[in-house]
RNA sequence: GCCAGCGUAGCUCAGCAGGUAGAGCAACUGACUUGUAAUCAGUGGGUCGCAGGUUCGAUUCCUGUCGCUGGCUCCA
């Protein structure tokens, strides 16, 4: 028999004879390897322990505590959560079951689960595993393969080895009497599996096209460790407590009413004072980067939009017209037409350009029911808008410039988990797209060479374009761990040329600007969701509803409180007294469970020195101090925009 | 829009298997005059999302509808 080389992780070389299975191998190294392996990766690919050595390789055997090996055992997971299935539910069809982040899933059809169904096919799977089958992998033919599913009448089954390429290796899995088509790898056995929870069903169109049939989808969890799977629910139960929703609700934010319609919010006095101060925190910042803010309304013709493309390719997330005297009026799903028709109103020379043109410009939008959360989707929005019109040869700066400006209220809103998607137009589907595939292709080498130079990374997305261009988003995850777009740039050669927008050039002749979309707060709906989960609802200062509370100790120094509350008003703070005849330690406990950065307790001893008593939130009392030091404490913590507590 | 679940007082939630509803907080009234996360007592408040149906009788079962939640599709 021959013998082959096999070069270990650490570098060390060991000869085996052609044909010994990677489990002997493993325990030829040690009993613990052999124990604890769960699969091995063989010249860069995870195979199964029972597969063979053929030729000289890399060997590295994976446990549970190599992702890749967790991996795996997630996927026999949902081998077993299907074999559970079709014991408890016979008839039920199998579509695909991937591992995902934290598990896997499995989609089922020809059966409607509901929720009573987990803990029966938990305590099912749990003797699936205390009976140990081992996991056996079988290489058929695709006849043999096809045969076999469609005797079962698996259609998903068959239609995926219908659509494998012609030189794929079928492969099949068996534990017990269950089987199913899988490319693996796979544990050894069933009872190598750990720790796992079935967490949710939901729906899912098979091979996610909306106009297939839907699947039942069950969630589910996956982990070595009781300890981290224990430690994963506790995260996600704090996540929930985070969940914008909730505390817009505790801290009187925005409200939501079928009365007033779905997905139009309404920002109650809380909410609309922290989104004021953002709107002016922006709104300043870009006049002073050279943007011009405007106004334009929210009702325009639908021939504005006919000319922008918008009607043709965006009608449908559009509310439909409303025909007024021999005008026919759309609420606006965006004012990018507006902002070229601004740009139209003069001749504009080449000196003029960049002309930066910006507008909290609110939008209406027609969101499918199912998609609206709270404030991060809705169908009423304000958009931190801007359009930036320029010459080619300034697009690079004018994007860099953007960027930089998207880190800078990033650090000033303390924001760091975030990354940047480059989003492109997906190359199998480009009827969705304004068809120019030269500007498309301009247009992405753009976007790629500015983000190279910048030095900063991002992840490339087919198919996440602007139906009119690509574009940089600027990624962030919410509280039930979505990702959610909260920056845009979106570099545009389309819009110019619809609107036939033109400069005069030092040649004295008309050329054609470059348009640049950009939303750096996004929307103010999403921003303040954002921020209030990533804040668990404590605003720092500078952003506060109520920056600080003035509690009195007793009745006797409403008075003196009263008069705090208002030099710190006409300090241009926001302050107000609480001077109900409560108990201090009443008064204390609502400031803080409303998250109050400051609550300033005054009685006799305070009123005495013209002094407060301070008490931070999250660190509780400073001590006391003379109300001329806190107003300049306050003062500066709010000039830096100094988060209330760490992130 | 699609699949599933849920919808009880202002809020958070009880209410086993059908007999016209309860708690805590909040609100209101009164007492207490208070020193760093809840003072005590009392009072009011719900056509149990809405509309049908089954039943002697429905918050409880069925159907429809509206809304919310999770996910899919979509997306700032």
């Amino acid at each position: 028999m021959a013998q082959c080389k096999v070069t270990l992780k650490d570098g060390s070389e060991r000869w085996y004879e052609q044909g010994t299975t990677f489990a002997d191998i493993a325990a030829s190294i040690g009993p613990r390897l052999a124990r604890e392996a769960v699969a091995v990766k063989v010249n860069g690919e995870v195979w199964d322990l029972a597969r063979t050595l053929e030729q000289d390789a890399a060997v590295a055997f994976l446990t549970l505590d190599d992702p890749e090996g967790l991996d795996v055992m997630r996927h026999t997971c949902a081998h077993v959560m299907a074999q559970a299935v079709s014991r408890l539910f016979p008839g039920v069809k199998f579509a695909i079951g991937p591992v995902i982040e934290h598990g896997f899933y499995y989609d089922f059809a020809d059966h409607t689960f509901t929720p009573e169904d987990l803990p029966r096919i938990e305590e099912e799977m749990k003797k699936i595993i205390a009976a140990d089958y081992p996991v056996v992998r079988e290489v058929v033919s695709r006849e043999a393969a096809l045969a076999m599913f469609r005797e079962r009448e698996d259609r998903f089954k068959v239609e995926i080895i219908e659509e494998l390429p012609a030189d794929a290796v079928i492969t099949i899995y068996r534990q017990g009497e269950f089987v199913d088509l899988c490319r693996g790898p796979h544990l050894p056995s069933t009872g190598r599996i750990k720790h796992f929870k079935l967490m949710s069903i939901a729906g899912a169109y098979w091979r996610g096209d909306a106009s297939r049939e839907m699947l039942t989808r069950i969630y589910a969890v996956a982990f070595a460790k009781k300890s981290d799977l224990d430690a994963h629910l506790a995260y996600l139960e704090e996540q929930r407590q985070r969940d914008h929703r909730r505390l817009g609700k505790e801290l009187g934010i925005f409200m939501l009413s079928k009365e007033v319609g779905q997905g139009l919010p309404l920002w109650l006095p809380n909410g609309a004072k922290v989104r004021r101060v953002i709107e002016r925190y922006i709104v300043d910042l870009e006049e002073r980067l050279g943007y011009h803010h405007v106004y334009t309304p929210h009702l325009a013709s639908v021939e504005l939009y006919k000319i922008s493309g918008h009607w043709e390719h965006y009608h449908e997330d559009m509310y439909p017209p409303m025909q007024m005297d021999n005008e026919e009026l759309v609420l606006r799903p965006m004012n990018c037409p507006h902002h070229m028709m601004i740009y139209k109103s003069e001749l504009r020379s080449y000196r003029d350009l960049p002309l930066r043109i910006a507008e909290l410009g609110t939008m209406h939008r027609y969101e499918m029911s199912g998609t609206l959360a709270g404030l991060q989707r809705v169908r009423a929005m304000t958009l931190n808008d801007a359009h930036i019109f320029c010459r080619p040869d300034q697009i690079q700066e004018e994007f860099t410039r953007v960027v930089q400006l998207i880190q800078r209220v990033y650090k000033d809103f303390g924001i760091t988990d975030y990354y940047y998607r480059l989003s492109y137009r997906d190359p199998n589907d480009t009827h969705k797209y304004v068809q120019n595939d030269e500007m498309w292709e301009l247009a992405q080498s753009m976007l790629k060479q500015a983000m190279d130079d910048l030095g900063l990374a991002y992840v490339e997305a087919p198919g996440e374009a602007a139906f009119y261009g690509p574009k940089l988003d600027v990624q962030v995850k919410t509280a039930l761990g979505k990702d959610e777009t909260l920056s845009t740039v979106q570099l545009d050669f389309h819009l110019p040329n619809r609107f036939e927008l033109e400069f005069i050039g030092e040649d004295g002749k008309p050329h054609r600007p470059v348009v640049i979309h950009r939303g750096v707060v996004g929307t103010m709906e999403r921003f303040v969701a954002f921020l209030l989960e990533q804040y668990k609802g404590a605003f720092p200062a500078w952003l506060a509803p109520v920056q600080a509370r003035v509690a009195s100790v007793s009745d006797e120094f409403a008075g003196y409180a009263e008069q705090v509350a208002e030099q710190l008003r006409d300090a241009g703070f926001r302050a107000e007294a609480d001077v109900r005849p409560e108990k201090i330690g009443y008064k204390i406990r609502q400031a803080q469970v409303q998250k109050i950065p400051y609550t300033l307790v005054v009685g006799e001893r305070e009123r005495a020195n013209g002094a407060v008593s301070v008490r931070k939130y999250g660190e509780g009392d400073l001590g006391q101090m003379p109300l001329s030091a806190f107003i300049a404490m306050l003062r500066d913590v709010v000039d830096r925009k100094e988060l209330l507590v760490k992130p």
